[in-house]
DNA sequence: TTTCTGACTTTGACAAGCCAAAGTCGCAGT
DNA sequence: ACTGCGACTTTGGCTTGTCAAAGTCAGAAA
């Protein structure tokens, strides 16, 4: 059995996976994302792959093994399923359920999530609109657009929230960004580095791009499910 | 905080007070209830001392000063709600939510307790009918008499089974030993060191004096509250 | 091509918990 | 009062996970 610790690493080196490219995640990085010290990183690193969980390549990176991978996505499982049950079930808000969902995903066995699971009607998406890894390690990734990579004036569908921070969901929440919300880009502004959208019945919005990357969407022409 | 280590030494030095008396718990005791050697025990509690979470006296035992057992008693208060919550609602079995509870306990945020205890309805027992400490450590204690000390004949309900392993509470469910369950003492025979008990409409049961002593019951002449 | 710089690795040290085994104490029994 | 034995404490050592700081490398800049 893994530690919670080398859970937490095989979790930030699956999560920094751009589209489902081999590619390395430099070291650097994994340490900030764990949040430890580079030199902490490149030891761990190294029994990690002691235990063929991951691939290390000094000067260039790491990469999940197989093996790795099958395991990052369980703690990913449990992560998701987690904060589904807290906003879901203990209505939790959705902006605060990350932290704790955190810890729980270290302590909960295999039998209790597989009552929450049940318990939430097998569901496919988190809060957030993360997809939820099956128990057998597949991830049923719905196809979205970065919202400003998206046509002004098409009807669009939130898919997914790509951002864990309570403020920052918290700002979404207020507007009504949740997944499933419904909205148009009205106006793209290249200089003001600007995206200005209309949810529902609100008035419109106006949006840094880097703050617009993080709100993932599907063209909402005809009558699709709602993603939770 | 305190570690979670901190909080199993803490527990088990609460629950080892047989009745409330400020009695110290043995050394040997604590580190077996724990399950480390005598040695571990004696480091982890000097540690415990500087924190002022323990009153120890060397060779004599170890006892938990207040802020030591109003720490312990949240834990406890984490414990049981998890039981009962995996009871309850995710319907686990009483038997084995022992094990799972021991590794929630050290994970569950007190946001997230609140809202459990809420959904539970705040309850008083877990489901083996030990109480819950309140939020601010109080524990209401149900009046109650071992098994083997009643009287024959006289109707009497199960309070509590003071034991949390599996195989004995397995046993306990299959003969309707539970919480709530009414019974009468046919037979006390101190030669055989054996008690026979009559429970419902089931036939009798003869357990040996060290069994019956893990059964805490009270007097069932009314109609008294159900403990659930 | 050489140098510089920033990213990475190595090294030494530390804290928390743990064990095994050696040392010490107190009390029951003579 | 003395002796033993069992319970307790001490000591030394191990593992995991961490940091700080010194060392090294590769690629951008010259």
């Amino acid at each position: 059995m893994p530690t919670s610790t080398v859970e937490n690493y095989l979790k930030q080196i699956y999560i920094d996976q751009p589209t489902d490219e081999a590619t390395m995640m430099p070291m650097g990085r994994l340490a900030s994302a764990v949040g430890v010290t580079p030199g902490t990183a490149t030891a761990m690193i190294k029994t990690m792959t002691e235990s063929d969980l991951v691939v290390y390549e000094p000067r260039t990176g790491v990469r999940l093994s197989p093996e790795g991978e099958s395991l990052a996505l369980q703690v990913l499982r449990r992560h998701r399923l987690v904060e589904l049950w807290l906003v879901e079930i203990l209505g939790l808000d959705w902006s605060e359920v990350h932290e704790e969902a955190e810890v729980l995903e270290h302590a909960i066995s295999d039998k209790v999530l597989a009552r929450i699971d049940a318990l939430l009607g097998h569901p496919t998406v988190d809060p957030h609109g993360d997809p939820i890894p099956t128990a057998d390690g597949d991830v049923v990734a719905r196809a979205h657009t970065s919202l400003p990579r998206c046509e002004t004036d098409k009807p669009l569908r939130i898919v997914r929230i790509a951002d864990q921070d309570p403020e920052f969901l918290t700002y979404a929440d207020q507007n009504g960004l949740v997944p499933g919300a419904r909205l148009i880009v009205e106006r793209r502004d290249r200089i003001a580095d600007a995206v200005t959208i209309r949810v529902g019945g609100h008035d419109p919005i106006t949006l840094g791009t880097s703050a617009a990357e993080r709100l993932l969407v599907e063209p909402a022409d005809g009558q699709t499910a709602d993603p939770r």
